[in-house]
Parts: structure tokens; sequence; C-alpha cells
DNA sequence: CATGAATGAGCCTTCATTCAT
DNA sequence: AATGAATGAAGGCTCATTCAT
């Protein structure tokens, strides 16, 4: 598994731009793309509360007002950049699971490429988790991704492409994979003792029992 | 299983004092326990953001300055009312864990007690999940507790009174346990298109595998 | 009296241009006029304060740079928007004063040409004295239009057309038709218990007191 | 007639304090009063616009947040010291009412209190004017002062304390002598080349004609 | 022990205006 | 002549915390 892929930047500069360089006209959509990348960078390093909007702003090279010509608020940046991450962790776990290899392989890569982009990206993870706590609006697109996700694991699980409705089993795994590779990814586990490569271990297992 | 031992408040009022009878000068004790409980409320009901410490403060009956008095600051009355609420919720399991019943049925009563339990504080434990995703010292606090969930369940688990070393099944297991359950008392279930009764099942399944 | 052609816009669209026909390259003046026309139905409507130059621009077919090629701000249209008005109600002021027809006529026919350049326009009005309020240049502006308005009362009531000087009695009537017709137009008098019948009245006497 | 009595503050200083000196502790009501007198003071000076809530705050010897501990917005400042304002003014108006003197006399007197009330607060009456023509509250504030003053007016009239419904020319009498003394004290006068006592003399005549 | 008035740094947001294209 | 992306100063408001009583 390519590594840096996994942890590549869920959002990535538009057009082959010199880095730095910053056009005071661009066209809407590079703004946009800039600003989002920035504003994950940002909340990854400091938190969703660690930032306000202006610093955003500065952060991709532009003033205070430029923010709210593109996002009504410092939360729908946020859910801006968490979706770009989900989009490119699906990508991730697709591309895995499509592989052709032993069973234990695809899990293994599978645990290993999602726990990647969870360590990379563990700031911003955190913050979704804080965010989702305490908004309303973020919980809902928190759980939009999550049935997209439920429905994904229900297609590729079916034996001929006949998906069925959401399984429990497989929304339990999904908690499961993703509170423990959070755990993993912000260091719990050896505060608590364990040595990574047992939970890995133990996840991979879990991972392995489900899949085809 | 008694529900209403599980659903009870994590903090007793101090003392058989008549509610709403306030004492100008009660012991500190006292003061603390009443500001404790009603921040509990409070905050399952609004939320950690959803308040400050001047409201807390009336909340219990007293002026801001006495908050302060007793606690450093909003953080550590917040975390002595989670630190409440795991005491209680550690008891509780440690109650169903140690009947003498099949073990499917203690799984049963142990996924009860705690969908119970968290369906009762769910404001709080989202609060919770999200003071730990954005503070550091109440993430180490938080980390505490599960160290020494996990020193319980390698006590309850070890044949002979032998613990052994924290294990990363054991790990797992209460990570799926606390998603899991919050996610039910949140409703995220519904909205993913689930049957509540499916989850607990799942639920109880991956607990028993657990007992011995 | 034509009630159409007093609560008629005080801006016209120059040329016999098909609505919405937008040229992006018209001459200068028909720019011009269009901006006007427009900002005086969107101040109406929503106030001074309640648009900015941007929506002034865009309810006039155009982009937020065009209007600073028109206009150095946004008081300047504003004041265009209303020295139209104020011409359109002179205008209005002058036929009928001109009609040969009973003194008492002549005053209803006044009043109720006036009310109704206040009531269609009255948005337009609550902003001008808001801006005068506030705003020295638009004062001076202002007080233009009242001394020639003073002027051209002195010159109609003038015996011989040897216009003499300004007359307080002069300035207090425009005042009082000024501020009742205000009134009047805001609805202020329905919360007073008044009956508008009452109040038309009443400025009808007093204008016809002032008629020669 | 006491030209000072007229002229004072409408909101006073609450205890006998020497000026400057600033209670770090004091009761709400005359944090409010100085807040209120303050903002009155600023308001005359630089208009509504000319300030923010933190020098309002500030001018009254007070930090930002104890501005929002006694009004919600800038707005409720400004329309409780217009509240004080008028109250003071009525108070004037009743005082010169009552007296016995001839009815030239006493309309001589009333103008003379009402335009030095105008005069003296002039930039706090032309705040007034442009924030009744933006904001729908202080309209019906202002709105609800003016039906009292109708009521008043009845009430006065009325041959044996038999008030009556609010008369058509009470109202245009009262729009009359505000938006004149409002003139006369924003020096439109002199603007429009009228002398003020030719001016003070029409507001007295017109006063007198509705003195019993 | 308890009070509660006061603090003030800092966040979010707006909008009149500019200027490179 | 017209565009529209970008600017940035400034204003309104919050709330965790202090301290004189």
């Amino acid at each position: 598994m390519s590594r840096s892929s996994n942890s590549a930047a869920p959002v990535r500069r538009s057009r082959n731009r010199p880095a730095g360089a910053r056009p005071r006209r661009g066209n809407p959509a590079d703004t946009r793309a800039r600003l989002v990348a920035a504003a994950a960078e940002v909340f990854n390093r400091v938190g969703y509360r660690g930032t306000d909007s202006n610093r955003l702003a500065r952060a991709a090279g532009y003033a205070p007002g430029t923010f709210y010509k593109h996002f009504p608020d410092k939360r729908a940046i946020f859910l801006a950049a968490y979706e770009a991450w989900v989009t490119a962790e699906w990508a991730t776990v697709e591309r895995v699971l499509t592989r052709s290899a032993a069973r234990a392989a695809r899990a293994a890569a599978l645990a290993d490429a999602i726990l990647a982009m969870h360590r990379r990206w563990r700031g911003l993870r955190a913050s979704l988790r804080g965010l989702v706590a305490d908004d309303p609006v973020a919980r809902a697109f928190y759980r939009a991704q999550r049935r997209r996700q439920l429905e994904l694991l229900a297609r590729m699980s079916a034996p001929r492409g006949t998906p069925g409705p959401p399984r429990a089993e497989h929304a339990v795994l999904l908690y499961t994979i993703e509170r423990v590779s959070d755990a993993v990814a912000d260091g719990e586990l050896r505060e608590l003792g364990l040595r990574a490569e047992d939970v890995r271990a133990t996840l991979c297992a879990i991972i392995e029992s489900h899949l085809r």
C-alpha cells in the first residue's frame, strides 16, 4: 500500500500554481479550494476551537471578508474540509478492498490505510468529534456521511450486487473501526499500556471476519 | 436489574435537606456536591458549551463567585460530574457482572445497564466527547478513567485473581461498547435505518464472547 | 388630478429599451439613470441602511465596480434619487397650484398630491430623514432643496411677481406639510387613534389659509 | 422660566458622588443611570452612528461587558436616554402650562422651553430621527411617546377634565412644534435666510391659538 | 463562606470601496 | 465601459474569571 497516497491532504491545491503565489484575482473555485485546504491544515494543527475565521482566511492568503464570500461561517468550512477527508478515505478503502489478495492481507491493508488517514488527520478528527458533540448541523452532516458508508458496505458485502438494507453488524463494525482508529491515532494506547501492534492485530482480526 | 438505579443521577444531593432549601452558609462539601449535581443536569440538558459558570452557580442556588471558591474553572466541575458518572456506571457494571447467571443473561443485563446510563446522560456524554476532543486536561482525565476500567476488566477476566497486563482485545471491547452505546443513546441508529433491537443483539453477542 | 402621475417613479428608464435588456456597454447617462432608478426602488423598499452598493449595482444589472464609475459613494446615489424625487414633487405642486379652481379645491388637490407622493415613496423619505440626521453632506443637500422650495413659495405668493425675502410662516408651513405627510404615509395616525380623514382635513385647512 | 432647569441633562447622576470617582462596586441602578447619562451626552455629541457600545461603556467609566449587563444592545440604551429626555420635556411643558399667566405669555414660555430643550439636545434628537427612520423598534417606541403626549394634550385642553379622544389638530400641532423646534435647533433657519425671531413668533402664534 | 458587579480579550461578521482584468 | 474578486477596518457581543464587600 502506498502510505503516501493515504496520507495525502484531503484537499488538493487546484491548478499548477507555485506554492505561496497568491493571485489577487483567481476564479472562485480556486479560492474556495485554497481556503478549504488551508483550513484543513489549521484545524488539524490547532483544532476547531483553536482558530477563527479571520485566521483561516489569512492562512490561505486572504483577508477576512473573502472567507465570508465563500462560507457562511466557520462550521461550513470545517464541514467542507471534513467532507473532503471522508471522500479521500472512501477512495482509499475502495481501492484496497477491490484488490485481489488474500482476506487477511486485504484486512491488514485496510486497517493500515485507515490508521494512516486517522494519524495524518488526527487533529481534524478530534475537532470533528467535538463539533459533532456540540453542534446539531455538524451532527446531521456527520451522520449523513456514515449513512453513505453503510450503504457502500452493504453493496460491497452483497454476494451478487444485491445490496439489501443496512445491517447492524456493519454499523457496529464501522463504529469499532472508527473509535479504535481514533484511539490509536491519538496515542491513547501507549497511555493505556498497550502495544500498538496488538491493537492493530485485534482490529485486523475484526475486519477480516467481515470480509468476503 | 434495577433500571432506576442505573438511571439515577450520578451525583446525589447530600444529606436529607428539602430540595430548594438553600443554606447561605453550609459546609463546603455540601456546597460542592450541590454545585456538581446541578451542573451535571445542566450539562446534560444544554451541553458544556451551552452554559457558563455564572449559570451553573445560579442553577445550584449560588452566586458566580461561589463557583470559583469550589472549582478552579468550568472544566473542573465538568470533570467532577463526569467522574461521578463513571463511578456510578462502574458500580452498575460490577453489580451486574458478579451476579450468578448464564453468560448470555449477564451480557444482556450489562448491555441494558450501560445503554440506560448512556441514554439518561446522553447530553453529558456528548459534552464529554466534545471536551475530550478540544482539551488536553480533559483528555488526560478521560484516559485515566479508561485505564482504570481496563484494569478492572483484566482483574475480572483473570482465572485466579492474577490480573496480568491490560489486553488489547479488552480495550477494543471497551471502545466498541462505548461508541455503540453513545450512538444508540443519540438516536443515530434510527437515522441509519437500523433497528435498535438488532444493534442491541450485536452488542450483546460481542459482550458475551468476552465473558467467562 | 392624475394620481398615477404623482405616484410615478421619480426616475424614468431612459429611452425605449425593453426592461431587463442590459447593454454591457451603453452610454454613461443611460447607465447612471438605470442605477438611480433601481436604487430609488431598493431604498424605498429596504431603506438606505438595508442595502449596500454591491446590491444596488446588481439591482440595476451591473457589477459593483460599475457603481463606483458613476457615483463616488453610496450617499451620492441616494441624493441623486432624492433629487429626482423632489423634482417630481415640485412639478406636481406647481401643476396643481397653477390650476384655476377655488382655493379650497386647490388646497385639497395639493394635499392629496403631496400625500400620494409621500405614500408611494415613504421608504425613500424615511431613509432621507435618517441620512439627513446622520450625515452633514446629506443635510446640506436636503436644506438646499428646502431653500429652493421656499423661494418658489415666495414667488408664488407674491402679488405681482415681486418675490421678496423668504418668510417664516412659509417655512413653518413647509415643515408642517412635510412632517404631517410623512406621518400619514408611515401610518402613524392609525397608531395614534386618529382618522386619516380628520388629519387630511386639518392639513387642507392649513394649506388653504396660505393660498391666495 | 428657568432656562437652566430646562436645559439640564435628562438623566442625573444618582447619589452625591464626586465626579470621576468610579466605584468598582455600585448598585445596579446607579451603574445603569451612569451609563444612560454618559450615553446621552455621547449620542448628543457624535450621534447614534458615531459611537459603539464599547465606547459608551468606557465613557461611563466601565468595561464593555458591563454595558451588556444592563442593556441588550446599543438601541436599548439610546431609547432609555430618549425616554429620559421626553420625561424631562413633559415635566417642563406641564410646569409651564399650569402657570397662571396670559395666554400669550404661556405660549411664549412654552415655545422657549421647548426650543431650549431641543437646542441643548439637538444631537440626541437628530439621532432619534435617524433611528426612528431606520429601526422598527425605535419607531414603535417613539410613537408610544407621541401617543402619551397626545393624551396629555387631550386632557389639558378638555373643559372639565373630560378627556375625549385624541384630536387631529393636536397631532398636527405636535408635529409642527417638533419639526420646527428641531429645525431651529439645527440651525436650518439661518441657512434659509430666516430670522430666528420671526420663526419663534410664528411658533408662538400657532401654540397660542391652541391654548385655552 | 458567600456575594455579584465588573472585567476585557477576543470572536464573528459586515460592507463600502478598490483595482487588475 | 464594465467586471467581480478581494479588501480590511471596525462594530457588536460573549463569557470565563476576579475581587472588594
